[in-house]
DNA sequence: TGTACATCAGTGAACGCGCGTTCACTGATGTAC
DNA sequence: TGTACATCAGTGAACGCGCGTTCACTGATGTAC
């Protein structure tokens, strides 16, 4: 009794890929709040009936696409050369008005972040698995020799960066928010620098 | 032909004081997507009907409501005695335990700043103007000097602040949150030395 | 002091709409013969 | 090679529900007499 299959084998799988993937930069740009399934269905060239045969409902699909967004940043990072320059070259990317003007494309954690927090646990341990792996990955990149103590230093990256960019978004004033993205750019590396002078000091 | 109050003058503008103050916890709570006007108006112990008598829209509300908000928080830095210390029980409060676990009760930019890039253009602006006050009193409070340089610390320390507060709260795991605030604390205070060190250098 | 009344803050049902979800179905597919 | 067919990814209408908003109304109020 042969299974008999009428799509070659991962047809689905790739549709279910495209489906995570269009729904990242949809959500990213909407909020979860505001993207319905209709739209993010007709966003992968689908109608909304097909969204069950791929999820169990929307909250699943969000928890997919929060891990799938942490991971490509994590894989983001984890391919940045060695050395502090390389760091200092993200962080200015990150704080850049290009950044800034283009959510869909850029980073969840600063699209979406208060909103995952009021997510269901599904969605937030789908975030906090992601997340811890972003933060080990600057981490280890800061000083592979003590990640222990570099990750307090990589958490106030992190946040900082989230912060400003959600700041610079937020305010209304174009010129206000290119200063508030030259001010973390500023305090950023300032963190940076500091983490420099006392690394292997601090226990 | 007088015109007869048949409510005392203030009866109605009190009325909508209730609706924005009571408005101002559901919101931090639930997001302003999540909360519906229905909600809102039973929260200030009023049914839907009577909330276009005191609002010309949802939007025209959650405006009214950042604005208040803001300026509560503005209020609460101008009233800190002066000098660092303050500054830093006021940094330790605010990325304490008991603030994660009372979003209703806490910061309005923790709570949506996200979602409020998201909004229109008249919730923006209100809420514009109310970080710029903000900033502009954590400056003063730093350097009354240089306000001016200190805006970049100020800003630094706001968006720590928000990010570290907002990572908190979306991850669910309570040990890592709680990391996640012992390290805002941390680089926070950093960032505070660095301004004192420097203070009148940077121009 | 007692009653009739104009005012207007607030009520609650209703509007059209989009939400997340379900389900009977369609039709393109590759296989079997 | 050509045709019949079982499969199943995807369709699209429908479900109940809550959304923001509108509106005819109710009823507590303080005043006028």
């Amino acid at each position: 009794m042969p299974k008999v299959a009428r799509y070659d084998a991962e047809h689905k799988a790739h549709t279910r890929r495209r489906i995570i993937e269009t729904a990242g930069r949809r959500v990213k740009q909407d909020g979860i709040d505001g993207s319905g399934v209709a739209a993010l269905m007709a966003d992968a060239g689908l109608t909304n009936g097909a969204f069950y045969a791929h999820f169990e409902s929307k909250d699943d699909l969000v928890a997919h696409v929060v891990a799938d967004q942490l991971d490509a940043q994590r894989a983001a990072l984890a391919s940045l050369p060695e050395g502090r320059a390389a760091l200092q070259t993200f962080i200015r990317e990150y704080l850049s008005p290009g950044h800034r003007d283009d959510p869909a494309g850029g980073c969840p954690s600063a699209a979406l972040l208060d909103e995952i927090g009021r997510c269901g646990d599904g969605v937030r341990e789908s975030y906090t698995a992601g997340t811890t792996s972003i933060v080990e990955v600057i981490a280890t990149h800061l000083s592979p020799e003590h990640p222990s103590d570099a990750r307090r230093t990589a958490l106030g990256l992190f946040t900082i960066l989230v912060g400003t960019m959600q700041l610079a978004r937020a305010v209304s004033d174009r010129e206000f928010s290119d200063v508030v993205l030259g001010a973390g750019i500023s305090n950023a590396q300032l963190l940076l620098d500091a983490a420099i002078t006392t690394e292997g000091t601090i226990t």
